[in-house]
DNA sequence: TTTACTGCAAACATTTTGCAGATGT
DNA sequence: ACATCTGCAAAATGTTTGCAGTAAA
């Protein structure tokens, strides 16, 4: 999973130093747990370090964003939120539209999906992003008893 | 496919009235084969029509794009762009990272991987998008040849 | 001392809004 | 007359940049 440690690793191993800040914005992303904004990251973040600058956390963003340590994704209500994710495996996203907890869903099938799909147009296929949004168990349960949101 | 005509009728079946302006923005969109830009847009439309204001272009790409007439879509590099649909089924993108030519994918077997995949998690999947980059074959061609783009 | 990091404010690109006038019914 | 549509300019949004000061190597 990912740890504090292990995002701070990643900005070490792209080259950027271990600052406090950035040790704070690893703190705060390896406790998401649902897609967060960067105006959301930043307000958590000026909570504990009140002076803290907004490029600081687009910059330390893009840099993640760049390592596959979270991911950018576009919302079905067009609104952006980045997610926490492993960078070591191409993977998928499952987002809850009630709670907007998400899971990482493995490539699996799909990459012989796409592979079959580039064949069949001719097409040297590069990448591809598959989104799923949905309500998640406890949604569903807390909906069927008669549900208020999270 | 998406004539000039049948992208009208969606703005009359969607209660909008069939002026000049969307005409000539329903004519433009049914020629458009690869993403488009609202800038890109505008800019051709001004062409025929020099006066003619950005919003009017928003708001009719806010309009098809409700309508599934357009969908809008996060290219590769961030950027965005609109691309011509078929409204009529669920389908998706596989648009070149050259040329910008795109073909639509039906969604074929990809339903049953969602399926499969909000069943493993317990979600009730609502909606899913897969997006596929690759070199179209007439890029590819042109690349092997020797390659300057289109 | 040299390089990296930071906050700040200004710049930016893109999209949205409010409004007064033009247009169509 | 009435509602709809339009262009315009201003505002809002989200993100990036330049810069001068600070901290770290």
């Amino acid at each position: 999973m990912s740890t504090p440690e292990r995002i701070l690793d990643a900005f070490r191993r792209a080259g950027y130093q271990p600052t406090p800040n950035r040790r704070l914005v690893a703190d705060l992303v390896a406790g998401m747990h649902e897609p967060f904004s960067a105006a959301g990251l930043l307000e958590l973040a000026r909570r504990r370090q009140p002076g803290l600058g907004r490029a600081t956390i687009f910059r330390a963003l893009e840099v993640l964003s760049s390592l596959s340590v979270v991911e950018r994704l576009v919302l079905p209500d067009a609104s952006v939120g980045y997610v926490v994710c492993d960078p070591d495996e191409h993977h998928h996203h499952l987002v809850c539209s009630r709670c907007g907890r998400g899971v990482d869903i493995a490539d699996g099938e799909l990459a012989g999906l796409v592979d079959e799909i580039g064949r069949r147009h001719g097409y040297r296929i590069q990448s591809h992003r598959l989104e799923l949004f949905g309500v998640c168990p406890a949604c569903v349960k807390s909906e069927a008893a008669g549900g208020g949101e999270a």
